[in-house]
DNA sequence: ACGCGGATGAGACCTGGTATCATCCGGCCA
DNA sequence: TGGCCGGATGATACCAGGTCTCATCCGCGT
């Protein structure tokens, strides 16, 4: 099923109506292999010569992010970027430095190690996010140098 | 020993001039026992009557984080702090939602997660960073209510 | 006394995101 | 068929965090 699709199909579940706008962002979003920022989406939409607002951009996204179809993710540069990414299950991403594809990592024995944690110390932990960077097989493969980098 | 003094010892080490802006700055940061943002600190430095620009304030937050000794943390609510914290070891930050106090978690057994994770997906892995939220003891002990609201 | 480089503060600027507001559109009821 | 209503939209103003520029300042070595 294409991911466009899917996107919309889980805004119509979930009680939004698919306008045409929100049709433009799910495959903008759809359309990129890594993460994104608001600013990317307006413009390829500007490029395609289809009007759309810069907060409605903002309130899909929103909207998204609520449904969990799309996540926002801290770059280590410090600002943010959004990624679209499987919304049934607790997860975390690993991005690509190089070329910002980023993949969903199941939770795994994180939770084990956050409830050690949360022994530990006495709080009790609501939430824990986990963000992985390094270089991803491809760009490895096409820049040797980045093969040798270490940290 | 007096974190300011510790702060300013640091700079020092990293030969940089512990000028009266730069030790305001780590008086301040010391004297806060959770997160910070740079508008806390320019208030807080206005409130002293001393004069510090705003400027001065993200340059000196810049250099410390340069040397580990304050660290840039992405709340669950998108903003961004800065919180002190120990440079010597690799850690994460275990933070309370409630009164903003944070606490160094060592990576314990996350470096081996991470290595697993690197092997299954093929990334060679540069940076990690996890993040932990919840309710500290105190806050706990101060508010029931927190302490039955689940995940 | 002089000159120099680093540090400073003011303020312009940029960027990501939010709030406001008038307009628009589609569905529904008469 | 017309009219209403609520949600969605786009323009725009706004805000916060952060960066850049630039003139000034200060401490230091000569």
């Amino acid at each position: 099923m294409d991911q466009t699709e899917r996107i919309i199909q889980t805004l119509e579940r979930a009680g939004y109506q698919p306008t045409p706008s929100r049709r433009l962002v799910a495959r903008l979003v759809a359309a990129t292999g890594g993460h994104f920022t608001a600013a990317d989406l307006l413009e390829r939409g500007r490029r395609e010569r289809v009007k759309i607002g810069r907060a409605t951009i903002f309130r899909a996204l929103d909207l998204l992010t609520s449904l969990r179809v799309v996540e926002r993710l801290d770059l280590p540069t410090g600002s943010h970027a959004y990624v679209l990414c499987d919304p049934d299950a607790h997860h975390h991403h690993l991005v690509c430095s190089r070329c910002g594809r980023s993949e969903d990592v199941t939770d795994g024995e994180l939770a084990g190690l956050v409830a050690e944690i949360a022994g530990r110390s006495g709080y009790r932990i609501e939430a824990h996010r986990l963000e992985l960077f390094g270089v991803c097989p491809a760009c490895a493969a096409k820049d040797p140098a980045a093969r040798e980098t270490l940290h």
